[in-house]
DNA sequence: AATTCGGGCAACCGCGAAAGT
DNA sequence: CACTTTCGCGGTTGCCCGAAT
């Protein structure tokens, strides 16, 4: 035995509503209120129709104030900066649009924004492909002579195959490597952190000033999925890459700035983007199109 | 002129969450 | 605390209309 359904689905009306229907919805709400209850609500307005029914018209059609029509440039970039972010949550996305509703979001993405916003996503991702060849070509000749200088013999011993994907070298000194040039140029962490001569630690670093147990050593090698970095203020960043696909971003700290990706959406925890391409990806890519400029900061409200 | 196709949009459906009893 | 009812949301469907053949 399954849920009661919530009306009498053989005798109540379904599809386009009328007119006089519209008027006696529209007229019976503007002088009762919905009285918290739309499954009652069609039986005293007259109207042969499910309450859900009439629910969806009030909020879609005939509630004051509904904007239809032309989505501005401006709407667009908010609605693709609010998707990259948070995903299909249209409600939450209308509610950053005053005057739309989530349906005409909805469809409008599925039928018009989606198209162009993954035009451009496509397209960015070719471009972004062929850059970061070239840095890897660049970080693997630059570590390979570094550390014929100057690693010690642990690291000497690694296997830098997986290194690839890492935010890459730009010098080598005892056990740790700099990455602030390559994190610069893949928008890998945001700017101001990237000044601050970030690390990725080998072994222990020990000009690392974090607590010992914050600084956790990594491992070196094609299995590394996970890097941490200390910057001497004794913040520690985690961010791990998960079949390529995922990215977390956890910020261990006193609710300091540094907010990687979805982790800024929901307050510092780490969260998945389950897309085609990274939230990194499409922030970029938002960015450089210039559709993802405050995304970030309407979410944090 | 008739038919087919595809895009756009309104509305429906089913499910999970929240509120009420 | 368990159960029922209602709400709200997101995915999907189906109709309408204009363009293409």
């Amino acid at each position: 035995m399954g849920r009661a359904p919530c009306c009498d689905k053989a005798n109540v009306k379904k599809g386009p509503w009328s007119p006089e229907e519209d008027a006696k919805l529209k007229d019976f709400i503007e002088k009762n209120g919905t009285g918290g209850n739309w499954i009652a609500l069609p039986h005293k307005a007259g109207l042969n129709r499910c309450g859900k029914s009439c629910r969806l018209r009030w909020l879609n059609y005939l509630r004051p104030n509904i904007k239809h029509g032309e989505f501005s440039d401006e709407e667009d970039r908010i609605i693709c900066s609010l998707f990259a972010n948070i995903g299909s949550r249209w409600s939450i996305i209308a509610s950053h649009l005053p005057g739309r509703t989530d349906n005409d979001i909805k469809n409008y993405w599925n039928t018009k924004l989606k198209k162009k916003f993954f035009c451009i996503v496509s397209s960015q991702k070719k471009h972004q492909q062929q850059q970061q060849q070239h840095h890897q070509q660049l970080f693997s000749s630059l570590l390979s002579s570094s550390i014929r200088n100057t690693a010690t013999p642990e690291l000497r011993g690694c296997d830098l195959a997986g290194f690839g994907e890492l935010p890459a070298a730009a010098s080598i000194s005892h056990n740790t490597l700099s990455f602030a040039s390559y994190a610069a140029a893949t928008s890998l962490l945001p700017l101001h952190q990237v000044e601050r001569s970030s690390m990725i630690n080998f072994g222990l670093d020990p000009s690392c000033t974090s607590p010992a147990s914050s600084c956790t050593p990594i491992s070196c090698g094609t299995e590394l999925d996970q890097y941490d970095h200390c910057d001497g203020s004794g913040e520690q960043i985690n961010l791990s890459i998960v079949n390529d696909n995922y990215i977390y971003g956890g910020l261990e700290d006193h609710n300091n700035t540094l907010l990687l990706d979805g982790a800024a959406a929901a307050g510092g925890r780490s969260v998945e983007a389950p897309l085609d391409y990274t939230f990194e990806e499409i922030k970029h890519l938002l960015s450089s199109n210039n559709l993802g400029n405050n995304s970030l900061s309407i979410l944090k409200n």
